[in-house]
DNA sequence: TTGTAGGCGTTATCAG
DNA sequence: CTGATAACGCCTACAA
């Protein structure tokens, strides 16, 4: 039932009666054509239901069409909101998206990327956080000969090459909330040390105090690695603190949940004997108990442009490289009640 | 400081004072050759550190060397587990991922993939759930000329073309463990119609019930649509029942989270009060409080299978088929400790 | 065991 | 505006 064969140029050339070459135009929308005879072709190439050989092309043209996304990041949701969103750009382009998933941590990371990107001959990459941070891979895969884009939470790169959230300032307003709603004592979780993103926040949240005009209590001061356990480490560290914090700011939703776990862990109740903000508003910030209250940024727009900085270079300069966040206010942090001890 | 130009198999064939054709032989390890002239030729290979060009031997092989991934699904963790561990068998050969998130709901689906999968000369191409159910689908891929292996839960196609997770025996084993801490009114949250997985628990679910001696009540049975706010919404329902349950099942993490925030907007407590068993073993089953008992499934394992069967199918049917679920017992499914109004 | 000729489907060059 | 002709880098068939 497999259909013949799949027609090539030549059929169309053959029954349009032009050269090969004049479909190859009709192809690439040459400007210089025959108006008669581009039509011509086109009908033709209608009638065969002709689509050109991605293979040959990139051989032709030494350059594959096809898009990388390197990550190591360990936030499924937001890997997946990239991916959504590079395909809302290709999706009716040739691109095609090739996705490798790597390990930060290995002793051949730059020789497999290189590997990676010579092997399949990539047009362009999208550097995911906390990779995008690494300043060597990023000229290893220009130097390679293929565009990049850095997706972070700072000013990593030019314009052309860049989307990024602002993080600092999004991490500012939320501590500007939290003192807004009464909190004084207010704790932190910092992300893992040589993290952009982490440092990025922390700026923000010293910010946001200095702001608030409250002051910065060093034993409220912890840091995890970003993932769950080290939240929930954190959480008790700070809630066993000899005067322990009203209110504490996550430096992402998934440890903002492991200081959840503390707090029930411990009798408290969220949000009436504890606040807690988290940040980046993935899908578990909203299916916990309570509802979180977390920043948004906007992932899936970001990714966007940044394949649109990847396919069109030319135009990429104009593309916007940075994203606002915002406060998503759940139920999580709410007016600070008074002294629980009290 | 890009290298001059990337050696060719000529390049090789020079150095090495040999045809192509003999270079060639190398590469593809053919089995009549002089040991020597190999050794030669894999000399000059290391020292070019020559790469076969892939866009070329893809036309010459009128095949590319590219693995599909299309997928409608909802859960962020699985499809990256599922990408993970196709990885794992891809990595070190000259395959690459190509991701292609679709919209099961749209009319031109068929289309789409076709296009897809033409344009792309796709090897193989990998289905999961719920698009692995179509049956249209997979004879498209087929007749397209690609391999298709589905991911399901159930025996959606022949070993060689399948890696599959044993659902129903797995809700019949959770539900059995609820009645063993002696649980007797279970409630059930079912996933949408027209899923087979959904049908496969809702199978287990009454295959469990009846094996533990349990009368099914049709008023503790709901449905969801594996989404969050649908949970939430069956759990009311099945909290405001005249008879409540001590125990529900719910046919994914997400809708029993969604049954956790039911029971926690009422001031239930869980599990006190409420035990509650999910599926998938998602990230969130752990990050929720308390943690969710529920249903784990080698999703990894799965997908390292699946590539393997893609990419050699010559072995794909000496390959497992079926894979066992577990029950990951944590701390929101607990004795039961009579009538709550009692 | 190795080499030669030709083809895979497309684009670039450069005449006409 | 259009068309031969020659790449692009590799593989198959056939020959030596």
């Amino acid at each position: 039932m497999a259909k013949a064969q799949k027609p090539t140029i030549n059929d169309v050339a053959r029954l349009s009666g032009v050269s090969k070459k004049t479909v190859s135009r009709v192809i690439n929308k040459s400007p210089l054509l025959n108006q008669a005879t581009r039509e011509k072709v086109e009908a033709v190439i209608a009638q065969l239901d002709y689509v050109p050989n991605p293979q040959a092309r990139a051989l032709a043209l030494r350059r594959n069409f096809l898009i990388g996304l390197i990550h190591d990041n360990p936030n499924a949701q937001m890997v997946l909101n990239v991916q959504e969103g590079i395909l809302d750009t290709i999706r009716a382009t040739e691109f095609a998206l090739v996705v490798r998933p790597v390990d930060r941590h290995s002793p051949t990371l730059l020789d497999d990327i290189r590997h990676f990107i010579e092997q399949q001959r990539l047009y362009g990459v999208m550097l995911l956080p906390p990779l995008s941070e690494n300043d060597e891979l990023a000229r290893l895969c220009r130097d390679l000969g293929c565009t990049v884009v850095r997706m972070g939470s700072a000013r990593l790169d030019d314009e052309a090459h860049l989307v990024a959230s602002n993080d600092q300032e999004a991490v500012c307003e939320a501590v500007e909330w939290l003192a807004h709603l009464g909190h004084h004592r207010i704790g932190f979780v910092a992300g893992p040390e040589g993290f952009r993103s982490a440092r990025e926040r922390e700026l923000g949240f010293i910010a946001g105090m200095g702001r608030a005009g409250l002051t910065i209590d060093p034993a409220l001061l912890t840091r995890g690695n970003y993932r769950f356990e080290s939240g929930k480490a954190a959480g008790e560290a700070l809630l066993d603190a000899e005067n322990p914090p009203s209110a504490i700011f996550a430096s992402n939703d998934v440890m903002a949940a492991g200081v959840l776990h503390a707090a029930c862990a411990r009798g408290l109740r969220v949000p009436q004997d504890l606040s807690i903000i988290g940040f980046d508003d993935t899908a578990i910030a909203a299916h916990i108990w309570p509802p979180l209250t977390t920043v948004r940024w906007p992932i899936r727009a970001m990714a966007r442009t940044a394949a649109l900085k990847l396919i069109r270079p030319e135009t990429a300069a104009r593309e916007p490289a940075f994203f606002p966040s915002d406060l998503v206010r759940r139920a999580s942090a709410i007016e600070y009640s008074g002294d629980p001890t009290g």
